[in-house]
DNA sequence: CAGCTGACAGATATTGAAATCTGTCAGCTG
DNA sequence: CAGCTGACAGATTTCAATATCTGTCAGCTG
């Protein structure tokens, strides 16, 4: 609506292309729509991204990142390490949560984006990886038995899906949850301390 | 195609939907279909099932109740409690994994059915069941520390969900699927026995 | 008369023609 | 001339007409 006088930059296409996404979803976004609500021709949107996919892939990395970026402060946080594995597993778990319950439809487009994307993976191995920082540092500190830190870190992540795989998130608002996650963290800290 | 001169039974009537089903898929397979491959008219179909929901329901119970009878034997031997709940958890990953590497078409077409259905609740809950009795074994022949045997069984089954849920089946044929699944039980393991 | 048939109404799925979208590019504009 | 436009070809989606399916039931058949 607004034709803007603004240059057009990446990032404002990026917004647009949310506030698109947002009002008519994963299936019928279309690049000509972001371009109307740029006040542009949708050729111009073809100049800052090479096709419609990249679009998307860039909008999802994004989202993904703000995610990746609140849990990188909640891994490095100086606490004793089972306290911070706990505190991290509980955030991404939260968030997540939080997300589905918020705003259903929105995060129902952003799981059929992150189903269409390589930048899922990414995603993924950064998590990981902070997951491995914090078990190693529990292994550092006598804190945790186990040995191989990356494959435990892989390993908690994977027993955790239930609680943070959109595709449960059905799940994550009935009763018992909370106390079905309370119970599966248990049972995973006893084994990494054994 | 043989119109048969044999009494239509459920059963029959069951045999043929499978058919039917491996044949057109769950999108495309119809009543008037299955009534085709009995030789009889479709009204005949709907004496013995109230509706097609019922049919698909029934097909899909039969199919889960395989599963849950070959896990039973496993959970009943007569061993020490680790190696069979390893032994189980171990079976019902290679039982899925075998089913859709075997005929992945036939499997897409029952994780449609199990996803439409009500009778994959009593199925879960049979298979939790189940893994509650190996766990109270293990508590009572003091190999596992944990106190609540219901509730360990569902975080046992639930952190096993990547191994066992047919939303990731597309993960159960790559490279170190089996390494990874052996990694997060020998963890769960160490929680039991603390 | 128990069990099956086939015609029927309303719901759902298929089809193909028309509309829209994606991605390109020659040329316009400031 | 850097950045934008708008027309275009081919791919994809939409939409409405048509066909098929679901579930019922009065009546046929052995």
């Amino acid at each position: 609506m607004p034709p803007s006088t603004e240059t057009l930059t990446a990032e404002r296409i990026l917004e647009a292309t949310e506030e698109v996404l947002r009002r008519h979803g994963p299936a019928k976004a279309t690049v000509v729509d972001v371009a109307r609500a740029l006040g542009v021709s949708h050729g111009s949107v073809y100049r800052h991204f090479r096709t419609k996919a990249a679009l998307r892939e860039a909008v999802t990395k994004r989202w993904l990142d703000r995610t990746t970026g609140m849990l990188a402060g909640v891994a490095e946080a100086d606490r004793d390490p089972e306290a911070r594995l706990r505190e991290w597993l509980a955030a991404l778990f939260e968030a997540k949560r939080r997300k589905a319950g918020d705003d259903p439809e929105l995060f129902a487009t952003y799981t059929v984006l992150t189903g269409e994307n390589e930048a899922v993976v990414e995603h993924l191995t950064e998590l990981t990886d902070q997951l491995t920082r914090v078990v190693q540092d529990g292994i550092d500190a006598g804190t945790f038995t186990v040995t191989a830190p990356a494959t435990t870190a892989r390993a908690l992540f994977q027993a955790t899906a239930l609680f943070h795989d959109p595709g449960y998130a059905g799940e994550w608002e009935k009763p018992g949850a909370e106390e079905e996650f309370t119970a599966l963290l248990d049972l995973l800290v006893r084994g990494l301390k054994a």
